[in-house]
DNA sequence: CATGAATGAGGGTTCATTCAT
DNA sequence: GATGAATGAACCCTCATTCAT
């Protein structure tokens, strides 16, 4: 399929190596020489990859973004409600093995960045947007198959989901609490309860 | 009561306006002279009234803590399930009259963080501790008086409603659309009538 | 007459278009990828063509003065004093239809380089010989057919006249008036009045 | 009169010395290390006394126009044309001196950086209209005393003598040939001539 | 008691040039 | 013959903090 040079392999690394900087430390808190030292890449290079740090950022975004997806779609890979929870809970658990540190890279990246750079809080809204879709797409399939589960109100349900995701990511990071993710499983099923009682 | 002396008025003016930068800027991304320009007081009295950076920022979170606690107070100045929801719903309009900047003020510092600065987790864990305590304490009473709100989960309740307001601070911050304080209202909603159906 | 392979005719280019970047941003304040950007060819490509910046340079340098020459001889092609003047007047005004950008395209240089560069400063001397003996040579072609032009200082004013020329490129760019050329032609008429009294 | 701080004297310290290297070397091509190494001042300094580097340079223009008055004023200490052409001949000289290095300053900050920075190309022709100033003035007191000299062209006299001195500077800078100098004084006796034939 | 002068490590970015292909 | 990938020194500037006064 698509075949990665050896140059687009290397802008590759740094965008995953950075992603993780930015993950754990904050954007503005990870500097360039930080990226360089992981990287092992002279600063020169780093200038010829990337027109600069924000345009880097930009990538790391999309690949955020691109890894939600993936990881969304390797898990959900029938239609069954109980998968749509074990995307959730195994997207929580990946927190809780990384010592709890990092939360949600975007949320992360929203809460630090959507004041401060426009056009980034504009991808990111992007970003959002299609993971949002992604879940409700997989609802409303659902539904179709299933009519337990219709309902007027999935997007809204969706939205909701993702939201409290989001939250839970973050209040796991603060608390290095696993009893968050019981938290948001609890929620999970009060959502889908509601949304099979949903007339 | 607390008479404040000069001084304490003039450090107590630095934490305000050093809360307003931490909150529209990050904490990372607010320098020093950002503060003193903004405060006017001279870089050596800085110093003078603070430790460091960090001892601000510890006070600063202070301020906020008892600040979301007396707005709490504030509105929610009887028990009643529509002061609760009030409190949510005016928490979320400002900021949207904020022009949508500023996301949760405790919030943003804990994504900001948590993961580079251990004290400072620490106390926003406690920050959040007293907070979600003052709402649970609330619905506690609630179901004390009024029968119908009676049930085995109020902590559980009063933490996803918290933990829902932050997610929705931020989503608000990012996607600048008063939508998201409507779904927020729906979270409200359904949680509450979940809490009424508990046996 | 001399033919130009495609090869030629792109390197020629970009020496104009260099040209034109060193004489409106200068020599030092313009990278090589300013010159990439502008004629539109690859970095490789410019060291392909050029040993480095300093050779390019050296190649507007000749540039510059054969364009001088060539309007010299354009306007000046009849032993008229009223050419001379015309030359100096349209060389002047060339400088204002830039919008008073620009000045001295090998006055720049020598302010800019005569103290950084021995050999740039000798070729800049090179340069404005040739230019100053086509002067003289004209006003003493001049003065065989008309005595009146007769003096033995010809070679003092024709330096005088090139001289004043060059502060007043400078001093155009430097005050966007008009006036300055107004000055330099009542400048000239002085000179060439006094040449007439010699004797 | 003035007294100066201390820290006032190290700031002027560092614009005397900058002023040499933007002088000898031109502004863009001096880096800011440069600065630090000839006067010894850490980087941390240099941003305490100066805003940035145009700020410098905005002193710097400063001190090279009250430096000029200042030598005008020493040299030209009575109403003789002797003390005039003085000035004219001493300023040449100093070049001459410095090994033929240089220039005028003004006027090479005035190449340099006319069209790339408006604010300095203002405060440039804001010193020149200084300077010119006093040329004309002392013409015009001169005229007063010795009606020989009176002229209605005074104020042109004088602009023709401060170009026709920076184009000499600039071209004295090029050739590194004392005769500029004789060249700029034939010149002086030509509009010296001049004036007192007027009328 | 209160402060402004001083700092050096680090911030992000541009640079002219080389070289393997 | 022609090029784009690669580089590290240098660019200007900001930083949180200290300390003498």
């Amino acid at each position: 399929m698509e075949k990665k040079s050896k140059l687009d392999k290397k802008i590759h690394n740094v965008i995953v190596e950075s992603a993780k900087l930015f993950y754990f430390n904050g954007y503005v808190n990870t500097g360039i020489n930080d990226i360089l030292e992981v990287c092992k890449i002279p600063k020169g290079s780093f200038y010829y990859y990337f027109k600069n740090k924000d345009d880097l950022l930009s990538k790391v975004i999309d690949y955020h973004m691109e890894n939600t997806i993936k990881f969304f779609d390797s898990i959900v890979d029938d239609l069954s409600i109980y998968k749509l929870k074990s995307f959730f809970s195994q997207y929580l658990n990946t927190i809780s093995l990384n010592k709890f540190h990092g939360g949600s890279p975007l949320g992360n990246l929203s809460s630090e960045l959507s004041d401060i750079n426009e056009e980034i809080r504009i991808k990111l809204n992007h970003a959002y947007f299609q993971i949002e879709n992604r879940i409700s797409l997989f609802l409303q399939t659902l539904a179709c198959v299933h009519k337990k589960y219709q309902s007027e109100n999935i997007i809204l349900y969706s939205n909701l989901l993702l939201t409290h995701l989001e939250a839970s990511c973050l209040k796991l990071k603060r608390t290095r609490d696993k009893e968050v993710i019981d938290e948001f499983l609890n929620f999970f099923d009060i959502i889908i309860e509601k949304m099979i009682n949903d007339k």
